[in-house]
DNA sequence: ACGTATGTTTACTCACCGGTAGGATCGCTA
DNA sequence: TAGCGATCCTACCGGTGAGTAAACATACGT
């Protein structure tokens, strides 16, 4: 849920039972809980009916609360598609910087980001994540939004660069594939609610062998990429 | 627009200059195309703002008329919805229809039908087609959408099945596959709006260059499959 | 015991928007 | 030119849902 404000200067096990800082850390940190758990509820509300068709009252009904106090947490609806939005892209960014860390041909770094970016959209997260729309933020929000995923977008492209020029990936327009792999992620969001039959990892892993081998056949007689496990199962589904 | 209802029976042709029915016939015509005028204005008004944030008194506004004439048209704003999403995706189930013709192996005839796919998502009516979601449907029209989806997406399945059986494909599971084309296709809707340095051919083009190729390099020297322009310009935008 | 922070409620306002009733207008036909 | 159907308008209704005011409750510090 990545949340500023985890650290309230001292941490609460300061051997002193009945220390007068004590109950105040408490609630602070319980407020924090619950903070998370409204922000959670939306998410969960929100992947179920869609952000517009979400009251809040749902996501008070859904905490066994009121409105007014989801209000209490949050100052506007807004906010917490937002927040939720935040949540999911946390991760994608995080991984994005670690992975710079790592000394691997660009494919692999590539491939890592990408797994992520996978769990993140499938996540209870991953709705909200995808489908934050400007239309449904304001333009200070919106801004900030476009700007955290062009964050991302760009450092895909670089990853894709960087795999041309180490000859780890195939030459290709960084740009359009860049689009192309976050599009058919991002999409994962669409389809994941209605068939869970795989888990997040399990689909990005997938993803990913499909991203790399391609649909032309390889010369080399390499099938697969990733041993993989079949989890045979009428699936139904489709480009929704 | 792929309107029902579009020969009234006999044709206007008929020599007879003052022939009762004529007038009767131009303004049964009249008025389709007074009605693909509203469908197409919805079209570009939740294009601009989304389904939810446009009211029908714009889409009205942007016909210069007002809501009630919008209603003489259409039924519901759901309706006005519906209309938009099957115009779209009528385009990609005619390609798979003709495709089956073709005496192509699997992969071109795949490649044919992801082309249309890519040029229907960036058409005015490609954002409608997308995020047409069950959400924002009654039960009835959401199934509808559902089956039309499912439909295209089988299809999909069972191009990559049969361009494996025949070898133009590399072996991969159909149903990941089809979901991560579909997805990459999709996604092209939420940022053509702001990204429109290539037009809807150029960018289906380059997709189906990116998702032949894979990550990975192959043995064979071939670079692109397709010979690419390009276009180069300072391009914005990213995953979203 | 008592004021005060914090948390939660009831009860409300207010704007917007989908949809409709019913009337005015225009062009065609007789 | 009276009449009729098609088209489009003005004016309205009713529901919904975001957001708020203010009371109420509980626990905390003193």
């Amino acid at each position: 849920m990545t949340n500023r404000r985890s650290s309230t200067s001292a941490a609460g096990k300061t051997a002193v039972p009945a220390s007068p800082w004590r109950a105040s850390h408490e609630r602070r940190r319980d407020r924090e809980l619950k903070r998370d758990a409204v922000i959670r509820a939306a998410a969960l509300e929100f992947n179920r009916k869609g952000y517009h068709n979400t009251s809040l009252d749902d996501i008070a009904a859904r905490l066994e609360v009121t409105k007014p106090t989801v209000y209490y947490y949050v100052t506007s609806k807004e906010q917490l598609l937002f927040e939720c939005f935040v949540a999911g892209v946390e991760r994608i960014r995080s991984a994005c910087r670690e992975v710079r860390r790592l000394e691997l041909p660009g494919r692999e770094r590539l491939n890592a980001v990408l797994r992520q970016y996978g769990e993140a959209v499938a996540s209870e997260f991953g709705w909200c994540m995808v489908r934050a729309e400007q239309d449904d933020l304001s333009p200070a929000m919106s801004r900030h939004v476009k700007a955290l995923k062009s964050e991302i977008d760009q450092s895909i492209r670089r990853l894709i660069r960087e795999g041309i020029a180490d000859g780890s990936i195939h030459p290709c327009d960084p740009k359009m594939t860049a689009f192309a792999l976050a599009g058919a992620l991002n999409w994962i969001a669409h389809w994941y609610r209605e068939d869970q039959s795989m888990s997040g990892a399990q689909i990005a892993e997938a993803f990913v062998a499909v991203f790399e081998a391609g649909l032309r056949p390889r010369a080399d007689g390499a099938v697969e990429a990733t041993p993989r496990r079949r989890s045979r199962r009428t699936a139904p589904a489709l480009a929704r």
